[in-house]
DNA sequence: TAATTCGCTAGACCGA
DNA sequence: TCGGTCTAGCGAA
């Protein structure tokens, strides 16, 4: 002690883990500050992996934590530490290995002791253990004390500044006879990098220009890729799908070169979960921004159609073309000519994975800082793992204990046992006038918020909690005087948002940093829609069915007293989804009228809950279904300046053939917006012509499905399926979850039998009574109805009158 | 090993 | 050949 000791600080990017002479070690990767000098590796020797157990009442914990100091457990393992620790007013026991393999070993051991009763987070990843008891945000300062042996001694957060990272993006061509690829056999054609440094095309083939530079053969190729990724020294390498496709082949290629395949640092880690594979280099942050825009979706930040990186391009910039098919490359690497060809699009795909990585890098960061996790575990975490995080910081902050995993049989039963979920009121048919629509805000977190929602405050043993506000109508009630841990995180969450939205108010719009607090709102939005889901997972560690069920049980109780004061002040209800209330105005009623009410509501609600006013519509349609019932779930609504909302119906399908989609638009618009049912139906008269005569282009009439299993796995064969099979006896590919885009031809006898992927089916070959029966026609006919108009003579052709209706 | 339930519709399948 | 039932996929919230 005393003797001066080196401080370092820089960005914290990284924390890794290995093993050295039977001991694990945990490394930390900083960039050093501002000078932007070179990433280094610290590391820490002094941070034994742990558990906790717990003893039987009749065992005392003194005398257990002296005689398992100094025990050999099973397997000879001996812990480097036992320790009493008190959580929660109970005594627990800390035993510390010196490695995880010894930790691993030492969990089934320890249950043998007849003392034993329990244990506790066996399972925690060890770098996540260390950003956890640490405290660490990643991406912002840290400083670090090392000892004279270079060693950490104390590592922690600093406030400065973070300088920016350096981020580039990289793509790979490869060559494959057959559409089934192995990097066992197959070479790398060419690999593009877009970066700072520059943007680089290494081909290994004769042809040469100012940014695509020949090589003699793919070692060499390989070999200057990734010298130049290097010298580039990158903080973040962008891939489109490179977990799965251009890591794995990378580490395959140069394994059989002999080539080390680095980075910068040491190498490329491809870690197996079931099918799915991740690459994780060591110390710099491999983002797969396909695994992102996957994330994205399941989150409704964009809507494509496809993932495949062209398409995604579409979607979120409106521009990106696929200019090079696989049989393309193919052909110009046996032909070799148009290398020219291949080398752009190369780089097209490096700068499109690079565009679209600096386009989420921002959200993405700002996730990793508020669940503290590196960007690699964000981007390939799921809802449930970002919010398990979360509240294990803050169980670490408060000194709980995080609940175990559930058992197997413990998740059969749950799974057994689902709750009840929002409520949803029949909407009345018709064509309606003057259509109010309010909604809860983030209901059922504000819910959560609002009445302490959280399993450690379920049921509490305060009797006057029990019929207090927090009461629910499941009959289970939550503790109205100490917060509970959802809770807690949860308002932090929506306190945050209010915060980040006042700053945003402040800034000028141009502002830069207006695009990092975007991306923290939404960020925390995320965060706050996830926690009701996980909540009621049946393979959450904080899964409580009660709390679940009361915040389901108090949301429909909200909406239906919504609804029910509504109607007695005078509007009619028309429609009711969860959280939202579809209003009718009568006569007198204007809009002020509808604000008070929303004002009235908010009066009575307790704590964070708020009744909001969406908008009032000119016009809304609700459809019948075919058993004669009105259809919940689908509606248009029309606003006063002419903007067309469709929920539900065909037309936002992707399984719905765009003819069939644009056609319902259409009609949608003539009769919502422009009030010319007429025109709507000669609308539809002209596709099922246009139709008939063979005019509408294939990509009009491509179905996309996802094949969400393995062909063989389906009880029924499908359309999809079979164009499936049929398309595998060609020799395509095709892989589980893939979205499948098939048309239904003219041959065959089921539809099944007709269907086959676009793009076997020549231009023109399509069955079009199929497309007029079972696409065009019943995505306008609920519509045609609720106006009294029949659509049967549209079937043919129009030849039927059926327009007396118009007249 | 990774968020929920509610609801609609198409198409295959099966028995009368 | 029909009508009911079941499987599957996707969207709303």
């Amino acid at each position: 002690m005393g003797h001066p000791l080196n401080v370092d600080k820089g960005v914290l990017l990284d924390v890794q883990t290995h093993e050295e002479h039977g001991k694990s070690i945990v490394d930390v990767f900083i960039r050093g500050p501002m000078d932007g000098s070179l990433i280094q590796r610290v590391s820490d020797f002094n941070f034994p992996p742990y558990f906790y157990i717990s003893i039987i009442p009749s065992a005392k914990p003194a005398k257990v934590e002296k005689e398992l100091s100094e025990e050999t457990l099973p397997g000879g393992i001996k812990p480097v530490f036992v320790r009493k620790v008190e959580k929660e007013k109970v005594v627990y026991l800390q035993m510390g290995f010196a490695s995880i393999a010894e930790l691993v070993r030492a969990r089934d051991g320890i249950l043998t002791y007849p003392f034993v009763q329990s244990l506790h987070e066996s399972n925690i990843p060890y770098t996540k253990r260390y950003f956890l008891d640490k405290r660490l945000r990643p991406y912002s300062m840290v400083e670090i004390e090392r000892d004279k042996n270079g060693n950490i001694q104390k590592i922690k957060n600093s406030d400065e500044p973070a300088p920016p990272l350096r981020t580039g993006a990289f793509d790979i061509e490869t060559y494959g006879k057959f559409s089934r690829i192995s990097p066992e056999k197959d070479p790398i054609i060419s690999i593009a990098i877009s970066c700072g440094a520059g943007k680089k095309v290494f081909l290994h083939a004769p042809y040469a220009d100012a940014i695509t530079i020949s090589q003699p053969d793919e070692k060499t190729m390989l070999e200057s890729f990734l010298t130049f990724t290097r010298l580039a020294d990158l903080d973040i390498l962008y891939t489109y799908n490179g977990d799965h496709f251009d890591m794995p082949f990378l580490v395959e290629r140069t394994k059989k070169y002999h080539i080390p395949i680095d980075f910068g640092h040491s190498g490329i880690q491809l870690i197996g979960k079931g099918t799915e594979t991740s690459a994780r280099i060591h110390g710099l942050q491999h983002v797969d921004v396909y695994q992102l825009v996957r994330l994205l979706v399941r989150f409704q930040f964009f809507k494509s159609p496809r993932l495949d990186l062209e398409s995604v391009m579409r979607a979120v910039f409106g521009e990106g073309e696929k200019t090079l098919t696989h049989k393309g490359i193919t052909e110009i690497w046996e032909n070799q000519k148009g290398f020219d060809v291949l080398a752009k699009y190369n780089l097209t795909d490096a700068e499109y994975t690079q565009r679209l990585g600096t386009e989420f890098l921002p959200l993405l960061m700002e996730l990793a800082r508020l669940v503290r996790q590196p960007l690699f575990e964000v981007n390939r975490a799921t809802a449930s793992q970002l919010v398990e995080i979360l509240l294990m910081h803050e169980s670490v902050e408060l000194n709980q204990l995080f609940p175990n995993p559930p058992t197997h049989d413990q998740v059969e039963g749950r799974l057994q046992n689902p709750i009840e979920g929002g409520y949803v009121k029949e909407p009345v048919a018709g064509l309606h006038t003057n259509l109010a629509v309010l909604d809860y805000r983030s209901m059922y977190p504000s819910i959560m918020i609002s009445h302490n929602i959280s399993p450690d405050t379920l049921d509490c043993v305060h009797s006057e909690c029990k019929k207090g506000a927090n009461l629910s109508p499941t009959g289970h009630w939550f503790c109205t005087q100490r917060k509970g841990l959802l809770s807690v995180v949860l308002e932090r969450i929506l306190d945050q948002r209010i915060e980040v939205q006042k700053q945003m108010d402040v800034l000028p719009k141009k502002d830069t940093q207006q695009i990092v607090l975007k991306a923290r709102k939404q960020a925390l939005k995320i965060l706050l829609n996830s926690f009701f889901g996980t909540l009621a997972y049946p393979r959450f560690r904080w899964y409580s069915r009660e709390s679940a069920s009361a915040i389901t049980a108090w949301a429909r109780h909200y909406i239906h007293q919504t609804l029910d004061w509504a109607e007695k002040d005078g509007f009619t209800p028309t429609y009711a989804d969860s959280d939202s209330a579809f209003l009718l105005l009568p006569k007198p009623k204007t809009e002020e009228d509808v604000k008070k009410f929303v004002e009235k509501v908010n009066k009575k609600l307790p704590g964070r809950m708020e009744l909001e006013f969406e908008g009032l519509y000119e016009r809304g349609l609700f459809v019948t279904k075919k058993e004669g019932k009105a259809a919940k779930k689908r509606y248009a609504l029309a606003s006063y300046d002419h903007e067309l909302t469709i929920v539900g119906f065909e037309y936002v399908r992707r399984d719905v053939s765009i003819i069939a989609r644009e056609t319902q638009k259409k009609v949608l618009e003539e009769i919502l917006i422009n009030g010319n049912p007429k025109k709507a139906h000669d609308i539809v008269l002209g596709v099922v012509k246009r139709l008939r005569e063979g005019k509408v282009p294939n990509k009009e009439l491509v179905v996309l499905t996802q094949l969400q299993r393995r062909p063989e796995n389906y009880a029924a064969t499908a359309p999809h399926v079979s164009a499936a099979i049929k398309a595998q006896k060609r020799g395509k590919e095709i892989v589980v979850g893939q979205m499948l885009g098939f048309i239904i031809t003219k041959t065959g006898k089921s539809i099944s039998d007709k269907a086959e992927l676009e793009e076997f089916v020549k231009e023109g070959d399509y069955d079009a009574e199929y497309y007029i029966q079972n696409q065009v026609i019943p995505a306008v006919e609920k519509i045609f109805a609720e106006l009294g108009i029949d659509s049967t003579d549209l079937e043919r052709g129009g030849k039927q009158t059926g327009l007396g209706a118009f007249v």
